[in-house]
DNA sequence: TATTTTCAATAGATAAAACCTATCATATAT
DNA sequence: ATATATGATAGGTTTTATCTATTGAAAATA
């Protein structure tokens, strides 16, 4: 049984004639005769009886028309859902996003983009690199923006922006007054840094090539933000993100690093399989713009 | 598309996996692969994404599926409607019968005809020769019972019984004490006759070579027992089929025709092109075993 | 009654598709 | 580094759908 022959027999349902039938459905006379004779071969029961002009539904043949109809709506229904998809800027789509990003980059950009790409839904997921990586692999989200590379060979990348680090000190610090900072200078200092986990973290400790005795243990910073509070408390100092940097803040200094300036890249990454790739691109471009 | 296609990607759906989905549809993996690639293509868009042991449905593909699994649903409905309906003795029949054999001969029929063909319900319409015709043509009745032959060149006939024609006479006429009557006796006698239409008058009328001065014009008798009412009253006689004499009757003669014996061939008629040719021959077998 | 028209089925040939086996490519697990 | 798993690709075969032309049978018309 074919979706076609059921086309078939609702036309000559509907037409009672074998000849329009088939010129509604596109084909010659005989081939909708030989389909629909096949059809009732195959069921073992007979539609239609032929006389001319006179075109004689069956019981049953009545009552498998009636399904017939119903299963080409059904199948008009699949024909509407690619079409509405093939939209490819429309829809919803699932964003990680890290959280030494989100909270700096969304404000900057969720309102500009839902004007750009008015007919996207983004649904947001914050958490860390590792369990956003496991997320993406597994489909429960579609994307995800973070510090590049992943170094996993099954996705893509494109990257957004690129971010410069900041050293972040209270303003009474005597770094304070320093223009830019060399990075070999920071041997003795104390730091506080985010839990483990964040790759912020990881890409501190190697560009101020901490050692274990600089790191304050008593802290396990979830955010940022609550690591600028013990900043400006003078519990030491950290490292921060460029973006971090744009919201104004009292008693604390973001002091350059000397060239090479260390910074990260920030990037949206997807699996290679992923059927959007075009949305993906179109994206990074529309965040490129509003930044 | 085609419902292979979406056996394909149900059965895909459910296993998460192309070799087993292929194992479960009966076909190699690499036609199930390609035939899936196919619809993907003709509907341009992508219903599943790739990676080993981990398939992704899209949000479009899930849709999709959901409206398959409908479409399957009611594609099984279809083989189950013909299942049943391929039960050839089964279902309702519509059956025409005529005026002069209905009411004496469902009488004997119809209970011992629901016990041997107890799937079988019978849907009965009672209207004179012409009408049944034309109904049979448009296919409002599915056959009917009547006297033969029908002279239509589109239907078949099966004969069911013979029947041969009385003369219905008061019993104090002077016919009540003859054996057997000659027609050619009848010639001055004054006869009542059912209304235009009624194939038994036409053939009381061929029978006993009737001139219009013999038959009482007052009367439009709709009914044999309207006749029989009159015949007992005195107003003439008039000639029944066997099975009407049956029934016990007061005050009435009915007197056999000498040979030949006048008769009537009642017999199943239907479409040439009818479905259930199988059941109309049973129908028959049956009727004659009762009788 | 004979002829024409109508309508669906049949015949024969061609084009399209679905399918199979064998193999490849790639990612994952060992 | 090797083996395994998984889905895609290649090439060839079979099946199916389709076409045009024709036939057959009933109905309409002359």
């Amino acid at each position: 049984m074919n979706l076609r022959d059921l086309k078939y027999i609702v036309a000559v349902a509907d037409e009672k004639h074998f000849g329009r039938a088939a010129e509604e459905c596109a084909v010659s006379q005989p081939t909708l005769s030989a389909q629909i004779i096949k059809l009732e071969d195959y069921l073992q029961i007979q539609i239609f009886e032929r006389h001319r002009g006179n075109l004689i539904i069956t019981p049953a043949g009545a009552e498998i028309i009636q399904q017939a109809r119903i299963i080409l709506d059904h199948a008009e229904q699949i024909h509407k859902i690619s079409a509405f998809a093939t939209d490819r800027f429309a829809g919803t789509l699932s964003l990680g996003i890290i959280p030494t990003i989100a909270p700096y980059l969304l404000p900057l950009i969720l309102k500009k983009l839902a004007s750009q790409l008015p007919k996207l839904t983004l649904q947001l997921k914050e958490a860390q690199t590792h369990q956003l990586i496991s997320d993406l692999k597994d489909g429960k989200i579609d994307a995800m923006i973070l510090a590049l590379p992943t170094e996993e060979t099954t996705f893509k990348e494109i990257d957004i922006y690129r971010e410069d680090f900041y050293l972040a000190v209270p303003e009474n610090h005597p770094f304070a007054q320093k223009k830019v900072i060399q990075t070999d200078t920071l041997d003795g200092e104390s730091f506080m840094l985010l839990e483990e986990g964040h790759c912020l973290r990881d890409q501190t400790m190697e560009l101020c090539r901490l050692k274990p005795s600089q790191i304050g243990q008593s802290l396990r910073a979830t955010s940022i933000e609550t690591l600028l509070e013990m900043v400006r408390c003078g519990h030491g100092m950290t490292v921060v993100p460029e973006l971090v940097t744009k919201q104004g803040r009292g008693n604390i200094c973001f002091i350059p690093f000397a060239k090479p300036i260390p910074h990260r890249r920030v990037g949206l990454v997807f699996r290679q399989t992923f059927s959007r790739q075009d949305l993906m691109v179109k994206l990074v471009e529309t965040m490129q713009g509003i930044l």
